[in-house]
RNA sequence: CGGGGCGUAGCACAGCCUGGUAGUGCGCACGGUUUGGGACCGUGAGGCCGCAAGUUCGAAUCUUGCCGCCCCGACCA
C-alpha cells in the first residue's frame, strides 16, 4: 500500500516537506541552506517565469544581466540599504586555491582580493554603478530593465523554496524622470504581480504598503502582495518598492532635463522568487498531494492506459494517439503513461501526488463502449465521458479547474479574514491562524509591542482599505483605517 | 547562535544498551503469474555502518574529537 503523506492538520510542516520531496520538485542539496530543483519543479518554476516574462515585455521591459560579485564598496553607498544587508551576506575574499600537499586543496594567502566581493543579495547596487553609464539625458528615461538570476542572503534557517540561502528570482530595475513616474511603475509591477498570482497561480493576493519598519532596506515604499496559506500563515508573495532618488544620488546618476538642467532620477525596483513555488504548494494542495492550476502545471492531462496484455496495449494506444494529437493541437500539455514498470493504480496514485490536473483512464472496456474514463484532481471526481468530444470537454474542464481552485483559496481567505477591534480578542484570534484586520494607532512602537507579545506582524496597510475611524487595538488611540496583521512565513 | 533529533544499500529503517562474518521493507535487474485505485512468487545485484583518532585479539556497536543534515526558537523575500 502506499506510504500516505502525513496529514496537514496533524504536522503542517511535515506535510509541505513530504511533498516538495514526493512530487518530485525539489530536495536538499549537500550544501547547507541550498536546494536541488529536480525537473518536475523546474518545469512550473519555467512555467512561472515565462508568464512572468511575457507580462514584463508587454509593460515595455527589456532583461539584461549584471554580475553575481558585488564590490563591497558599492554595497557601502546606500546607508540603509547597506545595514539592511550585511548581516546576511556572503563575502569572497580570495580568488585562488592550492594543493595543501596531503592532497587537498587549501585558500591560497597569495591571492587575498584588494576588495572583498560580495555575492548579490539583490543588485540594486551594481546595476546603479551600471546606469551611470546609461543615463544622461531625459531621453534615455524611463529605463526599464529586469534581470532573471540567483541571489544568496545567508539565512539562519532555511526552508526549501520559502526560504533557502540561494534562490532564483527577477528583479526589475527601472529609473525614470519623474517621482510621479515612478511611483506609478511601482504601482503598475505590484498589479502585475497580483495579476499573475491571482490568474496563473489562482491565489488570492492583498495588494498593500509595508509599515515603515518592514520596508525593503533602502526604499521610501515599499509595495507588497500577501497570500493567506492553509495553516492560517501569511506569505510575501512579491514586493515592489519605490526608491524615490535614493540609489540615483548615492550612485550620483543624473540626467539633463528638457529645460538643461541636472536631476537626479527615480528609481524602483520589484521581485518575485522560488518562494512562489511554496506558495503554490500551500496554497492549493491537499493530503493526497499537490495540486496544480492547469496553467502552471507541467502537463495538463495524464493519459493511463488500463490493459492486460501488450496486445491490448497497443489497441488503446491506437486510440489514444488521435486524442493526444488533438490535445496538442489545441494547445493542451499533455502525457502518455505507456510506461509497463508500473501498473495503473500505482501511476492514479502518482500523478494524483503530482498534482496534474486532468487523468484520463482509457481500458479495454472503454475501447467497446467509446468512452474514457475523466478525473479531476481538485474535486478528486470521476466520470465516464464519450471519446468523441473529449478535447472540447477538457478544455473547458481545464479552464474551470483553474477558476475552481481559485474559488476554493479565495473562500478560504474570506472564511479566515477577521476584523477584530479588541485586544483579548486579538490575541484569540491570532493563536487559531489567519488574517486580522485591525485598527493601529501608526506607530513603530506599538507594532514593535504587539509583534512581541503575539508574533503577529503588519503585513501591510491594504491599497483598498476604505476610510473608518476606529481606535488602535493595542493602545486605544485613534486610528482612521484598519490594517493586515498576521503570522507570517 | 541556543534547544532537540538523526547520520547503516537509491529510499525508509532495525541492529548499538550487553563488541564476535551487516539485516528487513520499498525500489532496482531478470523470469513467470497478474493488471479498472499504490499486485504477487522466485532468483539476483547493491554497504569505507558520516569522518578521524583511541580502547580491544576483534568496533556499526564502547570513548573522545570533528563534520553534516533535519526539526523547534531569535533574523529575513
Amino acid at each position: 500500500m502506499a506510504k500516505a503523506l502525513p496529514k496537514r492538520s496533524e504536522n503542517y510542516s511535515e506535510w509541505y516537506n513530504e511533498i516538495v520531496k514526493r512530487a518530485d520538485l525539489a530536495e536538499n542539496s549537500a550544501v547547507r541552506g541550498c536546494m536541488v530543483i529536480k525537473p518536475y519543479g523546474f518545469a512550473i518554476w519555467e512555467k512561472m517565469q515565462r508568464a512572468l516574462d511575457d507580462m514584463f515585455k508587454a509593460t515595455g521591459h527589456q532583461n539584461a544581466y549584471f554580475p553575481l560579485f558585488v564590490p563591497k564598496s558599492f554595497l557601502e553607498k546606500e546607508e540603509e540599504h547597506a545595514e539592511g544587508f550585511a548581516k546576511e551576506c556572503a563575502v569572497v575574499t580570495h580568488y585562488r586555491l592550492k594543493t595543501d600537499g596531503k592532497g587537498g586543496l587549501m585558500v591560497d594567502p597569495n591571492a587575498k582580493l584588494d576588495e572583498e566581493l560580495i555575492i548579490r543579495p539583490t543588485s540594486e547596487t551594481v546595476i546603479w554603478n551600471a546606469y551611470k553609464g546609461w543615463i544622461q539625458s531625459w531621453r534615455d528615461l524611463p529605463l526599464l530593465i529586469n534581470q532573471w538570476c540567483n541571489i544568496v542572503r545567508w539565512e539562519m534557517r532555511t526552508r526549501i523554496f520559502l526560504r533557502t540561502a540561494e534562490f532564483l528570482w527577477q528583479e526589475g530595475h527601472t529609473a525614470h524622470a519623474t517621482e510621479q513616474e515612478a511611483v506609478e511603475e511601482t504601482e503598475r509591477m505590484l498589479g502585475v504581480y497580483a495579476d499573475f498570482v491571482e490568474n496563473w497561480m489562482a491565489l488570492p493576493v492583498i495588494q498593500g504598503v509595508k509599515t515603515p519598519g518592514e520596508r525593503f532596506a533602502g526604499a521610501v515604499e515599499t509595495y507588497c502582495i500577501e497570500g493567506l496559506m492553509q495553516d492560517g500563515k501569511a506569505l510575501q508573495c512579491g514586493t515592489s518598492h519605490f526608491l524615490g532618488q535614493n540609489f540615483s544620488k548615492s550612485f550620483d546618476v543624473q540626467f539633463v532635463n528638457k529645460e538643461n538642467q541636472l536631476e537626479y532620477p527615480w528609481a524602483t525596483s520589484w521581485g518575485v522568487s522560488t518562494r512562489l513555488m511554496g506558495a503554490l504548494i500551500m496554497g492549493h494542495s491537499d493530503d493526497n498531494g499537490l495540486v496544480l492550476p492547469p496553467k502552471l502545471a507541467p502537463f495538463q492531462v495524464v493519459i493511463v492506459p488500463i490493459h492486460k496484455s501488450p496486445e491490448d496495449l497497443a489497441k488503446i494506444s491506437e486510440k489514444v494517439d488521435p486524442i493526444i494529437n488533438e490535445l496538442k493541437a489545441a494547445g493542451v500539455s499533455v502525457k502518455y503513461d505507456d510506461n509497463d514498470n508500473q501498473r495503473s493504480g500505482w501511476k492514479f496514485a502518482e500523478y494524483e501526488l503530482r498534482g496534474v490536473p486532468i487523468r484520463l483512464g482509457l481500458g479495454m472496456r472503454d475501447l467497446e463502449a467509446g468512452t474514457v474514463e475523466v478525473a479531476r484532481r481538485d474535486t478528486l471526481s470521476k466520470e465516464s465521458r464519450p471519446i468523441d468530444g473529449i478535447v472540447d470537454h477538457i478544455k473547458i474542464l481545464l479552464g474551470e479547474i483553474q477558476q475552481n481552485i481559485y474559488n476554493k483559496a479565495m473562500a478560504f481567505r474570506e472564511a479566515n479574514t477577521f476584523p477584530v477591534d479588541t485586544w483579548d480578542g486579538f490575541k484569540e484570534q491570532i493563536e487559531k491562524g489567519g488574517f486580522i484586520l485591525a485598527h493601529w494607532d501608526g506607530t513603530a512602537e506599538t507594532e514593535e509591542k504587539i509583534k512581541n507579545e503575539t508574533k503577529a506582524t503588519i503585513r501591510c496597510i491594504p491599497l483598498n482599505s476604505i476610510e473608518e475611524s476606529g481606535t488602535c487595538v493595542y493602545s486605544g488611540k485613534e486610528s482612521a483605517k484598519r490594517v493586515l496583521f498576521a503570522r507570517a512565513y
